[in-house]
DNA sequence: AACAATTATATTTTGTACAATTGAATTTTA
DNA sequence: TAAAATTCAATTGTACAAAATATAATTGTT
């Protein structure tokens, strides 16, 4: 039997492991004078988009879980681009925030997406492409489970 | 300013980031059975596929380093699915290749991407898109470093 | 043959991920 | 309104992965 299904080049999951590992790798030079990693780095991706988001809502927007980012915030915390502090209204909900150094770092961050372009060598167009099949990917699972908690 | 080129929906990386980690995700209830981590499962399908391969081999096919590939073979060789050897050419080289045990996997395994098929919402064409254009980073990254170790 | 450079693997350290609990706060229901 | 159920975050524990660095074997050069 040669298991024609169990080759590497009929897999979609494996392209899809290894390109991903090969572009977080790609990050690291233009984030380690950031001090940020690659996960930290799209954590403030969200929050600089929104200001403040509570610890539920950047999991959901970034399909992480607490046990992912309490560790990473008390980290971002730690350097002073964020602040976490309990919601008033509801006591369960742990705000975070951009501080004045977060913000800052924002500007210096602004040039990271452009020395990205440069390097993947596909189109504007495939990049659309590819962009919306992923998320194709990712709001079909995000359906199946109704919330994103229930998946485990 | 809102530095539009930091939104997270303008990123490629993140979709590819979090589709990636979904997908693993989406394994897991299917190769714990098998004792296996979606990791230790794509070395497994290239030792599969060519019988035995060095370390070296390994980590050029899959994009893995030694660090990240010694401990996970260490691993299947105690769970006795591969066994390791210097080659007496040249003994920098580590040999692995499959056991009889390994090759029972094989089986069981067989039936893993035949599950998996059913789960992803997206058409088979869109697959091979999909496919496709990760190749193409792949690719295009393997040529830019000559030789993938020396990506670092 | 001696030395440097290269190659291959191993080790160490840090970061990330998932699962299972806990505890507190809130909402629902009886 | 009291009790039960749910939600949210934190914590703990374990396992895995990735990068940097170290070590050992080989090759090339003079």
């Amino acid at each position: 039997m040669d298991f024609e299904q169990l080759k590497l080049e009929n897999q979609l999951c494996f392209p899809l492991y290894a390109a991903s590992r090969i572009i977080t790798r790609k990050y690291k030079p233009l984030l380690d004078p950031l001090g940020l990693t690659y996960t930290q780095y799209i954590v403030m991706l969200a929050l600089w988009e929104r200001d403040s988001l509570s610890v539920n809502q950047l999991g959901e927007i970034l399909w992480l879980d607490s046990g992912t980012l309490t560790p990473l915030l008390k980290k971002l915390e730690g350097q002073g681009l964020v602040r976490r502090s309990r919601s008033v209204q509801d006591e369960r909900m742990l705000i975070v925030e951009v501080t004045d150094l977060g913000w800052q770092l924002q500007e210096k961050a602004a040039e990271v997406p452009l020395k990205m372009a440069g390097c993947l060598n596909i189109s504007a167009d495939e990049g659309r492409l590819l962009q919306g099949l992923l998320h194709k990917i990712m709001e079909s699972e995000r359906e199946r489970a109704g919330s994103w908690t229930k998946l485990r």
